[in-house]
This record gives structure tokens, sequence and C-alpha cells, in this order.
RNA sequence: GCCCUUAUAGCUUAACGGAUAAAGCGGCGGUCUUCGGAACCGCAUAUGGGGGUUCAAUUCCUCCUGAGGGCACCA
């Protein structure tokens, strides 16, 4: 990376001046009349050297090694060092993006890392809402941006098919219906048999709080369910299947997939098990009657592992959950969980187990990336209150609204709304919540994911109608107008954009990064023309047209969005 | 009560301690015999409040206020 030779650079001038220096700040200045580097190294060693910022950035500039791929360094104001990349360079690069060579930098942990994802884990028997499309739309993006800078990357999903919410809703289907009435349920399409469960488990939530006869009943059947055995057993297998069933559907609408699915049913043994082992070693602690995790020595909560009846909670089985991801598929390197905030206690105590447990194997190696919510602008979802704004829902939505607008096929309609959809969770931070609003959230114009596809389409227009070759050796003699050099600028920095984002887990540096540029080839585009300009133009402004379309394309990929050769 | 996160324009959001705080939507005004107008250009409006650290603070520290989340048998 070049940034990367420019601090080399600056440290080797540093040190023919005696100075050894670790950390060198180099940024892209936002004003493009401060070069496409600027470094402020000067400004922050005036104490040490008790010299004037100015001659410090002089002496920098001295020493500083002399390279085709600088064309000219500068000293400004206060004692900024700002470099300009030769035309030369720039052009290169161009080059060899359109011909999809992108370089990306290996992973700052280093290359050939095993890394484990687990995202979207939705519950069975529930809807399947915007929450979780964010979810999926994280996971995705992040496994390809890794993936994409050199690490093995495993995909995995954690689905509960277990717990209290289930016995509720199977409690009203088993009890409170006929079998002709669920013979009835069973003929219809799959996503009605969802809604039925839906409304089941509202059902069965309120008995849960009006009357302890249903309570007890409801807690009879969850135990069925740990134990699996009983007369449960069969309608929730049935049903756990229809939930299976309906996420794959998902899935495949937002082109996701998964190495390993984890039922958490098949955990709660192993976890009791390895929850015993740990009272053994003195991990874990009895308090009445449960089997606790005591955190105050190291600033922790206390949690419960098994609770007085003998049943592992989500923590006892979470153990379990661990043991097989960090075996299954050989040693891992890193496991990331991508799970809302509120689960920050949970995570920082079984991570710390964990590590007690065994600290070669997952010391520094869990860690939790809390992405926020998406909220509602009426307040928080719950699918208690039937709050939801259901994952099918929102994409057909959005695909109606664009078929409306335009006249599109099936297909291609179907990959915008997902475009669209996907972009306006990913263009935000990860750590901020998202005011969830058809209207303000999923825009089909401005920074949204149709208009990079159609800023994306119009590039192979150009193509299409383009008689001449691009040749990928160009030479960078002609001169260049300003919308050519924000655009040539704007290029080159794709690999690191796309480092930045898989060091810090961030989908939206490339989002955000694509929209910048899709904007610059858009004035470029209004303002020049491609396919009329002299020859020698001509092939410069195609190798341009080129090289942004494969970077649109490439980073639309990372960010798990299909594009479209028309629309 | 204790702990964590958070506050940027009318709304939704950007910004590695750096130079004039960046966009979209909405508003107003323009480009329109087009290599695709789902586009392009221009104008107006913002760092919750008080202290502090720094050559430099939206960014770090502290207090106040508001918002969200968590703190043992749910997942």
């Amino acid at each position: 990376m070049i940034k990367n030779k420019i601090q080399k650079n600056i440290k080797k001038a540093l040190k023919e001046m005696g100075f050894v220096e670790d950390e060198i700040p180099l940024e892209h200045p936002s004003n493009q009349s401060f070069g496409d580097f600027s470094s402020s190294i000067a400004l922050k060693l005036t104490k040490k050297f008790h010299k004037n910022p100015l001659q410090i950035a002089e002496e920098i500039k001295k020493h500083f090694p002399k390279d085709d791929t600088i064309e000219k360094i500068e000293i400004i104001k206060p004692g900024f060092i700002n470099f300009w990349l030769a035309k030369k360079y720039l052009t290169d690069v161009a080059s060899s993006f359109a011909q999809e060579k992108f370089d990306f930098p290996p992973h700052h942990l280093g290359p050939n890392k095993k890394i484990m994802i687990e995202f979207a884990h939705p519950n069975t028997h529930k809807l399947f809402h915007i929450g979780h499309l964010r979810n999926i739309s994280i996971g995705e993006s992040l496994i390809r941006i890794l993936e994409e800078s050199g690490n093995k990357m495993i995909r995995s999903n954690y689905q509960g098919d277990v717990g209290l919410h289930i016995a509720k809703t199977l409690w009203y289907v088993k009890n409170k219906m006929s079998e002709a009435e669920l013979e009835d349920v069973r003929k219809k399409p799959l996503h009605d048999r969802m809604v039925f469960l839906g409304k089941a488990y509202a059902k069965g939530q309120v008995a849960y709080d009006a009357d302890e006869e249903s309570k007890k009943k409801i807690i009879e059947i969850n135990g069925m369910i740990y134990k699996k055995q009983g007369d449960i057993i069969p309608l929730w297998k049935e049903t756990v299947k229809w939930s299976f069933d309906y996420f794959e559907e998902i899935y495949k609408r937002v082109y996701t997939r998964f190495n390993r699915l984890y039922p958490e049913s098949e955990f709660a043994d192993r976890g009791v098990e390895i929850c015993l082992a740990a009272e053994k070693k003195g991990i874990l602690k009895r308090s009445k009657g449960a089997l606790v995790f005591e955190g105050k020595p190291y600033g922790l909560d206390t949690r419960v592992f098994i609770n007085s009846l003998g049943y592992p909670t989500y923590e006892g089985k979470e153990l379990a959950l661990a043991e097989k991801e960090f075996s299954e598929f050989g040693e891992l390197d890193k496991c990331i969980h991508v799970v809302t905030p509120e689960q920050k206690s949970f995570f920082s105590v079984t991570f710390k187990v964990e590590e007690l447990l065994n600290e070669n194997k997952f010391k520094n190696k869990q860690y939790h990336l809390a992405y926020e919510w998406v909220k509602l602008k009426q307040g928080k979802m719950s699918s208690r209150t039937g709050n939801v704004v259901e994952a099918e829902w929102l994409i057909d939505e959005a695909k109606k609204r664009i078929s409306k607008k335009f006249k599109l096929d099936e297909n291609t309609a179907e990959i915008i709304a997902a475009a669209a959809v996907k972009y306006s969770f990913l263009k935000n931070n990860v750590f901020s919540q998202i005011a969830f609003d058809f209207d303000e959230s999923i825009s089909l114009e401005g920074n949204s994911g149709p208009y990079l596809l159609y800023t994306f389409v119009r590039t192979q227009s150009v193509l299409k109608k383009a008689t001449t070759r691009v040749r990928p050796q160009q030479s960078g003699t002609v001169s260049l107008n300003p919308e050519e050099k924000e655009l040539l600028r704007m290029l080159h920095i794709f690999s690191e954009i796309v480092f930045e984002a898989a060091k810090n887990y961030s989908p939206n540096l490339i989002a955000n990064y694509l929209y910048d540029l899709a904007q610059k080839y858009n004035l470029f585009y209004q303002k020049h023309k491609i396919l009329e300009a002299d020859e020698k133009t001509k092939k410069f402004r195609l190798l341009l047209n080129t090289a942004t379309a494969k970077v649109i394309k490439k980073g639309l990929y990372l960010l798990g969005i299909k594009t479209v050769e028309k629309m």
C-alpha cells in the first residue's frame, strides 16, 4: 500500500535526523489543494525536538527518499507535510483496477487467519424482522470483506429452537386448538404458518401471565422440549422445521448462506457437563440452588449458568457452543459474534468463563460485535405486541415501489430492492441506532443502493457504445481536468478503504466511499464527453470509466449487493 | 442505586486528535435538441450545556442534562 510506503519513508527520514518514531499520522486531506496525503508528524514532534514545526517539516522533506510515485512535497502553515502522487502512479493504479487487480492488503491480524462470524441467529417460531436483516447485512458484508483481505472465513448461525417463548406457543397450539384447526393451518403457505405461530405465542404469553395453571403447564412443556421427550415433541419438530424453511427463504433473498447452522437444542446436555466440570474447578459456584459465576472479582456481573431446576441457561449452553465452534473447523483465530448490545454483560461473562476453562483456546479470540438496534419511529419492536416490521415485507414493499416507478423485469426489481434495503443499513455505522421509517430509511435516490446500481449501469452503457477497447497501459501524458483528477484520486484509495473496513469491522466505510466515488464519476460524466473526445483522451476516459465500474462492482460485492446490467 | 452506550442542519446520518464539519431527504433556484434525468449544479440551516488537556477537540478527560441498554435462575 502506498500509504505504508510513505509512512516508512517518513520514518527513514526521521531516522537520518536521529529520531525513531513508531506512529506516523498520515491522512487524506479533504481539500484537494492539500495533496493526496498529509502528515502532521512535524507538529507532534515539536516538543520532543524543541524546534519550530516548520523547520522539522522542512528537514523531513529534505531527507525524504526520492521516489517516482511522489510528484511533489509541500510544507504548509503550522507544519503540515503534504504529498502529491505522480499522475503516472495514479493512472497505473486505475489500470490495475480496470483489470480487477485490487491487491487488498492482508488483514491487520496477519494473513490466512481463520475467522468465524456468527450472525443472523433468529429464534424459531418467531417472525424474521428488520433487526435480523440489519444483522445479516452486516455479517454477510464482513465475511466478504475479511475474505478478500486474505482470511479463511466460516459462516455460522446459532438458531434458538428452545426456550419459554416456544413452550408458550406450543402450549396454545396443543391445548387451545382442535386437531382439525391445526390441520387447516398445515395446508396454508409457509409464511401464513409463521404468522400463525406468532399469534399463538402472543396468546400463550397472555395465558402465562394470567393464570397459574397455564403457567405450570407451559413450564412443563418447556422441560419436555429440553429433554426432547414427551407428547409435545412431534409438534415441536414440525414447527421448528417450518421456521427453518422460512429462514432459508430469506437467506436466499439476501444472498447469505452458512457453513453451519447450530440449533440451540443441541447444546443443553453438553452445556450441563461443562458447567459441572467448571464447578469442580471452582470456576462456577452453587448459590440459591443455581450454579453461577460470581463476576465481582473481575468487575463483571454475576450470572446463572444452570438454574435451580437443573436446566442450563443461555450462558450454560454458550459454553458448549463455544467448545464446538472452536473445534469443529480446527483452531480459530477469531470468532466474531454479531449480536445487539443488550448482551454485553452476557458475553463478557461467558467469554471470561471460557478463558478460565481454557486460556490458550479462548483468550482474546472471542469478540462481541455489538451492532445497534433498528428502532421504529413508534418505539421498540416487540413480537409480543405485534409491533414488528418483517424482513420479507420490507423487501417486498421496496420491490413494489420500485416496480411502480420504473418498468423492470421481476428479477431486476428483486435485486434492486435487496440493494436498497441492505445499503440503507450498511451505510450507517454499525454502532449507531437506526430510527426506521420506510420513506426516510429506504431511499431509491441520492445516497442509496439504487443510485450506485444506476451509476454502474451507466458505466456499462458507455462501454457498450465504445468501439475502442480499453488498453490497460495508458500513458499519463494527457493533461487532466479537475474532474478527472478527482476521480483518479478517489479511485486509488479503494484498497486502503477496504483495509480500514476490515480492521474496524466497518462496512459503512466502503458504502460511503462508493457513494463518493459514484458522485465524482457522475460529475465527470456530466461535464465531459467520454466517447466524443479525441482518440487519446477518449482512451484515457474509457480507462477511468472501466476502473470506476470495476471498483463499484467489487465494492458492492463486498457489501453483499448484486449488480445489474440494465435497469 | 450501580455499570455501559449515546447526543452533529427541520429529518436521517458522515467525519483516523488536524486545515473551510461532509452528505442524503425535505425547502428554494437552476441544467434538459443527454455517451441513460434513478442524474448534475447553486443557495439556506448544525457539533446539547459548563469546565479541562492540547500548537490543534465533534473526537480525549470531568461535571450537568436528555435518550437507549444492562445489573441471577428469559433467550
